[in-house]
DNA sequence: GATTTATGAATGAAGG
DNA sequence: CCTTCATTCATAAATC
């Protein structure tokens, strides 16, 4: 398989990961290691047949996207985003470089986010699709975003600010108002909570299971196991 | 494979340097002030683009290959998916002491996950009530799970790893063009396992695109472009 | 620059 | 199936 060597991207390296599938070999490079495995005899797991499908989908889709982007800025040069500090992501771009390091999530910017807010505010209930997408389109004049973001960012929200509602006060009705967003990155502070709800409470069990990076050297032999 | 737009001829040539950075966007300035100028102009040059779409070509090429490869050798070898060995926590009985904080989600272990998949690959259809009941009673060796949660399981997976592939093909002008009629629900996400990031070219406008993390956790392509 | 917090995204579970 | 919700995971941003 010489041919792995000339494909077009370059190797994106990445340490953690959500679903690893594992080939099924443990031994060979953990998070490193690139090699084939033909170890086993096959080429590539199942799994990693259906990565490499998405990512060629995505590539498409990308690239797609690229140029739409492109054709439109190009049309109205004026389209400029207004953050662009040190946030790096390019995608193909920079993956083609040689070392990568990416960026993987989207952060609105403060004219988007206080659209959405505003937009919250009006309407309760979940947008339609359709409205996303007329959202994202909006939103796409004033920085990067996608239509998934949108979903994300109103379910999130939703969910929130209902978790907020029931937990934190209890004893009031609801005040679905809340701050108004204004320039995030200026200075957003944010006063302190009681308590964070990310702590979780050390459950021996959880550990078998809440690990979903299967890590070759996943934790199989956790002590913590009861 | 639908997905593999078309047979490139050629050969996997890889593109060389596409550090777009240059010209265009070049550094990004650090945190202060974005220096990027390009990016009021054009995301890429039509240079980059061809790059790109070169790049894509390949990709697809080496998909077939690999795929092609894949489905001769095994063919040959069956190779049963059991290779778990210890690997244990114990079941949900969250219930330690008095107070009974119990998990209430259940979470497939890195083995009863990658069985799933596999199952997953073979078996397009949904799995039969009968099926999944020995599928459950399968997994339940390599962790506490029930037939509900295998029914879930492969409904939210079939659900997810159709809808991302009907997003692909959309063709989006998402710019300014905000005339969709029908609306798809659309939503690509999740490529399941990676969480990847890249970074590096700094450009601002990619944010859309992160969730397309096309970087492939095994980087059994290791395509290094220059 | 190590920790903590806020929040985007992934995913199990339900409802229809 | 499809859509939505609830919970959890991971990480950019904020703090210390």
């Amino acid at each position: 398989m010489e041919w792995v060597h000339q494909p077009p991207q370059q190797q994106l390296q990445q340490p953690k990961d959500h679903h690893n599938d594992q080939n099924n070999d443990t031994g060979n490079g953990g998070n490193g290691g690139g090699v084939v495995e033909v170890l086993y005899g096959k080429v590539m797991t199942d799994e990693q047949l259906e990565i490499l499908q998405t990512q060629i989908s995505d590539y498409a889709t990308i690239c797609e996207q690229l140029v739409e982007m492109h054709k439109s800025i190009t049309d109205k040069q004026e389209l400029a985003f207004s953050r662009m500090g040190n946030l790096h992501c390019d995608p193909l771009v920079a993956s083609v470089g040689n070392k990568i390091t990416a960026r993987q999530r989207w952060t609105p910017t403060p004219v988007q986010l206080e659209i959405l807010e505003h937009i919250f505010y009006q309407c309760t209930g979940s947008p339609s699709k359709q409205k996303i997408k007329y959202i994202a389109a909006e939103l796409f004049q004033h920085g990067p975003i996608s239509e998934t973001n949108v979903d994300h960012w109103f379910q999130n929200r939703r969910a929130r600010s209902k978790r907020k509602r029931l937990n934190i006060s209890p004893n009031n009705a609801e005040s679905k108002v809340e701050k108004d967003a204004e320039s995030p990155r200026e200075k957003k502070t944010k006063p302190r909570n009681l308590h964070s709800q990310r702590d979780s409470a050390p459950r021996a069990e959880d550990h078998c299971f809440k690990n979903r990076k299967m890590s070759f050297k996943t934790h199989f032999m956790d002590p913590r196991t009861n």
